[in-house]
DNA sequence: TTGTAAGCGTTATCAA
DNA sequence: TTGATAACGCTTACAA
């Protein structure tokens, strides 16, 4: 491995001179500076991470923090996150396990954006600090270090079911994600609360606690067909079960939505083509924005009010009109 | 940050005999070693990886790089890796740019999985070495210290082809990926052998440059439909562009597969839900190989004979049965 | 304009 | 069983 003191060496110079070199500095003479850059490119130089951090310790590099591979609309957040960061200049590690603690706050990473709900708030508080800003995606956090960017899930839960509602659906089951995560709290409170609105009761044997995965949707639908009496709609907490529920009606030559209605929440790339009616969110948006808050705060722009996404509402065929039985 | 010195502080012994409880030497009393241990716990030390990669180098941890947020079954890929190395007390960071040269070679991680292709080969072989083994995904490369695990394209791209044609179709055009990519060229060679070995000609006029995005196969549908005669199939070299396909056709009317069939390649998660005849690629393991080769060749069990991953041929309704015109 | 030297957090060698 | 110290590659005062 070619380092600085190679350089150095080769050029006849001394390691600081290269340093200057390679950090931009002005002291340094013209001439020298050429013949340093060209040695580095003749013996493709490439900085060593880990002395840089040690010593000066502010790369400009954040981390992003995942762990569920079956929900494909992380892509997105991803990659809005990748394009904010390279068009500031800053560079972009992602881990998706424990692991990623070593990389925060160590002089690694200058600053992490987490999406992973095995992370926990404590671990958060405590690795969170002056130098060391965070932003979670998938709670809410009261921190002056910590800034939340969460999807607004309560209205566009709420538009939906009254939607639904309008459209003549009388009877509900719900699919729940995690019961602990924020997200799957807050809309089935909404959920309820619509329900709720319209005098529309909610027997506890509707509820189907669920992962947010395909095949616990597909497991609660499979349940609910045991049951003497379908609802008219069934409303999932997440696109993925929402599909999977809707491949086990039809599995069982249910249609949706004429024997059973069904809702999801994401607008996932699936939710299109099967036609699922659900609240979509911009995950790419949703990515870039936390960039911003992020970078920024590390530049000192202290900035920790929750921001909260706005959603869009989709009916799609998975829901149609029912008519009254009067 | 608190750092080994505190915990030696703290417990009133040295630097040394702190290192060597977190590295589970045996030449420390168990008395010490228990109240280091508290400590740390009580501190929350977490170690400096800068530090420790500086000195020691030898890092279990892995790279892996990848930049094209369209493919969504990158995160399967993604999540093979990530289940292989948890099980084999590794980690893993996952790179999305540029940036990534930075942590290959350095003592940051002790090898990398390639699926990039905005990584040139010479920068590969450069960075590749005796210390370095690298797995790349996208590309066959000569190079002993560089595996290759590759999708057999060849053969179920032919075979998918000579399906089709089995069924009665006749004209076809392309839809091709990045020129330059290797599984681009062995999918379109492969549906070129298998027109000829049918004695069916191919006009470069029916060929549309693409770029493996749902809007490029899209575009391509689109011109296509200006053409005087459409071909009773487009066979596109990947799901993306056939679905952007697909949907460009559903738009103007054309019903797929009856006034045009279509096929893809890769199988993901949106060509169940459109009935689109493709070919399966065993993402997960794929990642989970890929990870398997990496760390065995990490390990000192070298190994870098391509390997080449089978996948499955899946007809579904976008292609029919076509009566011949007798 | 350039060089010397200290120090970042850790591990490893060797002496106590 | 423990401790002192050099070294890893780099940046940064400060001296020349």
């Amino acid at each position: 491995m070619v380092g600085i003191k190679d350089i150095a060496k080769r050029a006849g110079v001394s390691v600081s001179t290269v340093s200057n070199v390679l950090n931009n500095k002005k002291n340094v003479g013209e001439e020298t500076r050429q013949r340093i850059l060209r040695i580095c490119e003749e013996l493709s130089y490439q900085p060593n991470v880990a002395g840089k951090a040690l010593k000066s310790g502010k790369p400009n590099t954040i981390l992003f923090n995942f762990s569920d591979f079956d929900r494909s609309f992380y892509l997105k957040i991803i990659n809005g996150i990748s394009d904010y960061v390279n068009d500031n200049d800053f560079d972009l590690i992602i881990c998706t396990d424990k692991s990623c603690e070593k990389y925060m706050n160590s002089s690694l990473t200058s600053g992490s954006i987490i999406l992973d709900k095995k992370m926990q708030d404590d671990t958060l508080t405590r690795l969170a600090g002056e130098n060391y800003p965070i932003v979670v995606l998938d709670r809410i956090m009261n921190n002056q270090y910590i800034k939340s960017v969460v999807v607004n899930n309560y209205e566009p839960m709420y538009e939906m079911i009254q939607g639904v509602i309008d459209r003549g659906y009388r009877s509900f089951g719900f699919v729940g994600g995690p019961e602990e995560t924020a997200d799957n709290k807050e809309r089935y409170r909404a959920f309820r609360d619509a329900l709720e609105a319209n005098q529309i009761q909610f027997q506890q044997k509707s509820y189907f606690a669920g992962n947010y995965r395909e095949k616990s949707g597909y497991t609660a639908a499979k349940i609910l067909m045991l049951s003497r009496e379908l609802p008219d709609c069934l409303v999932c907490a997440n696109d993925n079960m929402a599909i999977g529920a809707m491949k086990a009606f039809r599995e069982n030559g249910l249609r949706v939505p004429e024997d059973i209605a069904v809702t999801g929440f994401d607008n996932c790339d699936l939710a299109e083509a099967m036609g699922l009616t659900t609240v979509s969110i911009p995950n790419y948006e949703r990515g870039y924005i936390a960039a911003r808050y992020l970078i920024e705060n590390i530049r000192g722009q202290r900035n920790v009010e929750t921001f909260k996404i706005s959603a869009k509402i989709i009916f799609r065929s998975s829901v149609g009109s029912k008519k009254q039985d009067i």
